[in-house]
Order: structure tokens, then C-alpha cells, then sequence
DNA sequence: CATGAATGAGAGTTCATTCAT
DNA sequence: CATGAATGAACTCTCATTCAT
């Protein structure tokens, strides 16, 4: 609910309504609406981050991590109903009255950025990856294409074409970053 | 205003003060401030589509061009002060009550990205860019590009260190869609 | 409404339905609650002091002028429609959220006291009042006469009998400061 | 906690953590916050009286006794802590939803004035008091000197200073209603 | 046409009260 | 009996929209 219909359009009362429980309810539980949702992102990030390190240890070269870790994420997009990436991305626009809320977030989310960034250092230091290109320069890239704004409008219903979509991608991004193009 | 604090962070005082008009006047020229934002969209859009054309025209090569055409929004975009691609660009996610506006506003959204597509196809068809690649897999990573969401992270007062990860981004890309990669 | 039933017991829908406006229409004129129930003690505070100084003015010996500062409060508690100093009174208790008004309406209950004070002294300067006395237990019994708490319990519909009353208040409260003893 | 914060500061969670039960228990003794208070309110009503009993019968003439009296409830109210008749005073002004609690609560405010109105009477009788004042023009005077609102401003931590306070109060209402003034 | 005071539906939040455990 | 999570009515406050001037 909040996920997809955004922190402004979704009021407590929808809240509570799709939950289940009162209106008051929720403030037992939370103390105020911006807590709630930065309590949600907390654990959607936590649950994205879990994710993102099992991604990783099925895989052994920096490129094979990455690449899998960006159909882990596109795969988590493509499935319409927005989820963790989604939901986190979503809210990093919003300005929250909760200071210590708003820097736990920025922690996760630095601890997520953190993974990427690894990976490329480390990718740049077996060869894999272009030494050429900054770390800013391609994590700022990885992270665009999960851009969901535009992704919408590319959504299909077709398995086999989001496929496609995703596979094109990574080959664009890898080409890109990698110190052996394909073509 | 509108384009950087957003839509629900600012109200109809805010923009009739900063206008210099009385609110009320407002209802005459705008049913409604969905109206409103969307006719200020439209025209932004229709600025942002006539600089695309001017940007397209100054060069001759579809690579070119539509290098030209990413520096030509990235620099909207590194402006700080959100502009015209921005503005558009965090539209996309709300739901108006309008629809016929909103009709309007994906027609415009249509033609910018036909002349994208445009800029594509010609590069395919004479061999710049490679040919595997589908249109739509080069569109969506050319659009992602201008993710402010992330953008924001990355976007640094130092005029030079800015300059360069567009660049690189550039590179990125680029290696990633052409068929003879420069490095 | 306010002055009769108490800060709590009275809503701002109450307030708004009393007036004859709307709810939203007092936010335009009183920033919050606080605010406007500041303001209208401030003005019933104003009115109280301009009412002091009118009364004083024409009476010329110390006695006189606080016997008839005394009578001109007495007839406004007793008018049972709780008035200027009823409300002022009644909300000295409150800790109001605003604390810049609060220090507005403590400037204000000073100046009144200070009336008070300056005809006490002046009385006791002129032998009227006993100089063995504290200017600060001459102030508190007199401002205690007008505890409305208790006033509630003995106000009765006969314009006699009230006058009475205050008659022998004024007896018993002059008797014990003044250097005479009427007896 | 209901006592110094007043019936609308104090929420039921704040009593219940107070006296260290649940929420829920309270509702097994009482039906209402309102009997709650209430019932505290009797509870101290009915302490109150007996304290005025046992410092009565120390004394043996009406206006040893009074003097006593209003020392005896000065004591409690200079405490700051506020106790015994400064809650009961507090709480006369409400209006509870509970009528026949609310008449309980008149039946002893009754029994308490009663105790000095035959002080009163008694002293009229003996001829210590004057006869012509009535005796509700000294019950109120006897009463109004406990108005805890404008006796906030005067409290002083000062002991010695408090204690003069009292003993000029003392002296101005004795004077104003005794028979023999003592100066 | 322009104005801005007035509107009122709806938002987030509180808290006395209830009831399944 | 005791519990405390759940309730929902009522509160203060906001703001897009209207309309008499």
C-alpha cells in the first residue's frame, strides 16, 4: 500500500483498513506515521541487504556477483507489485521529521552501497573491471537502471520480454564497465 | 517552487505568493492544482522538446547527437536547482485527477522519447550502434541515466568532479551501445 | 464559552459553531489554540487594566480608590457570566505551548498587580494603611477575595443580598489592613 | 500525579503506571476516570476532615481554633506537593458525568464548611467575632485566603518568609472579624 | 477579472474504555 | 481478578477550493 501509492496518498485510516486493525492500533505500535514507514523501509532495506549477501555468495568473480546481483534487484522490480528495492528507493526523496530514523536509513542504505562498491573494487583489482572508470562513475550507474520511474513504462506482462529487457541491460552496463567487451 | 519541493510540500499559498497573485486568481486560469501542475509540466516539457531539437541539430552523427542530447539533460540535472527535466522527471510518479491532461502529458512524454528512439534507429542503421541491441534496452538505459533520486548522492558543488562522472557515464553507456567502443 | 467551561472542555468546533464561522476560519486569524485563547485573555487583560485605571482615577485617597477597585471586580465575578477577570484568573493555571504569549500575558497580570501594589503603598505612605504589614500579604488577601472557586458556591440571584456580601468583605479586608478600626 | 498535573494532564496510563497495575485493573475498581477521581477526591475529603477535627479539638476558644484551621491548611497548600485541600480545591471547579458521585462530593464539602461555620458561630456567640458580619461574608473571606492560584506566585522557598506570609494573613482576617482587634 | 477571507472535508494523533486471554 | 493490546470517537490542525466584494 504505502509502497505503491506513495507517503502522501496513503492516509492511516488505508493503512489500518488494510492491515486489518484500528486506526488507533497503530500508533501502539509506532509512534508516528513517519516512524512507521521508515520502521518498514528498516526492514525492507534489512531484508534487501540479507538478500543482496546471498546473491553474492553463490558466486565467485566480481563480474558473475554483480551481474547477479542486478537480476536479483531487476527481478525484485519486474514483478509489477513493487517490492524491497522498490520501496527503498522510492523513499529516499522524502524528508522525515524523525532525524534518528532518517540516519538509520542512510546507514543501511550506505551498507548496501557498500556491497556494490566492493564488488567493483574488487573487480578492478583482478582485471575484470576497467581501472580507468571512477568507483562513483559506475556504482552511480548500477544503481540508475533500477530507475523505477522510467522502468514502468517498460513493464510488460510477457516473461519472455522483461527477460530480454534485463538481459540487454547487463550487457550494455557490462560492456560498459568490463575490460573485455563482448559486442 | 513546485519542481523542488514537490507537489504535496507545496501548497497553493506558496505558488499564488510566489507568483505575486492573489490564490484566488489562481481558479481562473486553473481549475485546479492538478491543472495547474500539469499545464506547468506541458510546458516544460515543450521547452525540454524544443532544446532537444536544437541539441539534435547542432550535430550530425546519431552518436553525437545523442551524446549531445545526455550532456544536454545532465546538465538540467547537475543545475541543483531542479529544471526542466527534473520537473518532469518526478511527475511522472504521481496520478492526477485529470485525465485528460494526463493524456496530454504522456503524448508529450511519447514524442521525446520518440525522438530518442529516433536518434537509436539511425544509429543502428548506420552501423554506430549496434544492431543486437533492442531499442527499447537502449532507451530504458539512456533514460535511466537521469535518475535524480540517486543523482543527488553523487552530485558534488566541485564543477570539475561533476564534469567527470557525466563523462564516464558517458563511456559507460556509450561502450555499452556502440559498436566500435573508443575506451 | 472558553471563559465559562474551561480550555478543555471546550473545542475548537465549539468555538467555531459559537461564533458563527466555520473551523478552518479561526486558523486563519490564531495560529493554534494556545494562541487564541492567549489572545483573548490578553485582550480581556487589556480591558481589565483600562477598567482599573478608570476606576482609580476617581476616587482620590488610597482607601477609596482600592474599596472601589475592590467593589468594580466583586460586581464583575458576581455578574455570574464570568467576565474580564473571571477569565484571567481562571487561567493562570494553564501552561499554554506558546511561550512567547504566555510572557505577554505574565507582562500584563504584572501591570495589574502593580496598580494594586502602588495603592497599597501609597496608602501606607499617607498612614492610611497599617505599615507593619507586607506589601506582599496586603496584595495576596486582596487578590484572594476573588477566588472564583469559592465565589461559585455563595453567589445567590438576589442583587441585595450580593451587595452584602461584598460589603462585608470589604469591612473585614479594610479592618484588617487599615491603621482604623471601624468595629 | 492527578493532584499537581490535574484531571486532562493525567491520562490513565499515567495513573495505572503511578500506582503500578495495569491499565485494565483500574476499571475493575472503578467504572470512569471520573469515579476515580472522584473516589480520590472522597478519599482525601474524608482525611481533610478528620485533620480538621484533630486540630480543632487541640484548641479550646473559636478563634484559637480558626487560627489553627487556617494554619493547619496553609501548611498543606505552602508544601508545594500540593496534598489534601489543595486537590479537593482544584477539583471543585469540574464538572463530572458521574451526578452521584458529584453529590457525594457536595455532601462533604458540606460537612467540611459546616466545621466553620459553627467555629464562626461559636466565636459570634461567645463574643469573640463580630456579630454583624454574617457568617457567610467570613465563611467566604475564611475560605478565599486558600485561592492555591495566586498563592503559586507567592510560594517562596523560603521558610521563614512563607511563614510571615501566613502569620499577616492571620492578622488581617482576624482583625477584620474579631471583636478586639490584637494589632 | 482580481481578491483573500471563509469554508469544510480530511489528515494525523490521543486516550478513556473494553475484552479476550 | 489481572492484564494490556485493541478500539474508535473526538481532538487539533491543514489546505484545495469557493465566492462576495
Amino acid at each position: 500500500m504505502l509502497e505503491q501509492k506513495g507517503y502522501h496518498e496513503t492516509s492511516m485510516d488505508e493503512i489500518a483498513a488494510r492491515v486489518g486493525i484500528a486506526k488507533g492500533t497503530i500508533y501502539i505500535h509506532f509512534p508516528s506515521k513517519d516512524a512507521l514507514v521508515i520502521a518498514l523501509l528498516e526492514r525492507n532495506m534489512q531484508k534487501f541487504l540479507a538478500g543482496i549477501d546471498a546473491v553474492i555468495e553463490q558466486h565467485s568473480t566480481s563480474r558473475a556477483r554483480l551481474e547477479a546481483l542486478l537480476r536479483y534487484i531487476m527481478t525484485d522490480l519486474l514483478q509489477k507489485q513493487m517490492h524491497l528495492f522498490s520501496s527503498i528507493s522510492h523513499s529516499l526523496d522524502l524528508k522525515y521529521q524523525e532525524p534518528e530514523g532518517e540516519a538509520r536509513l542512510g546507514g543501511l542504505w550506505q551498507r548496501i552501497t557498500e556491497r556494490v562498491v566492493a564488488l567493483i573494487e574488487e573487480g578492478q583489482a583482478t582485471g575484470e573491471f576497467k581501472r580507468a572508470l571512477s568507483t562513483q562513475a559506475m556504482l552511480y550507474a548500477f544503481f540508475s537502471l533500477f530507475a523505477t520511474r522510467h522502468l514502468k513504462k517498460h513493464i510488460v506482462n510477457d516473461e519472455h520480454t522483461s527477460q530480454r529487457l534485463v538481459d540487454q541491460l547487463i550487457e550494455i552496463y557490462f560492456t560498459g564497465i568490463a575490460v573485455e567487451s563482448r559486442s
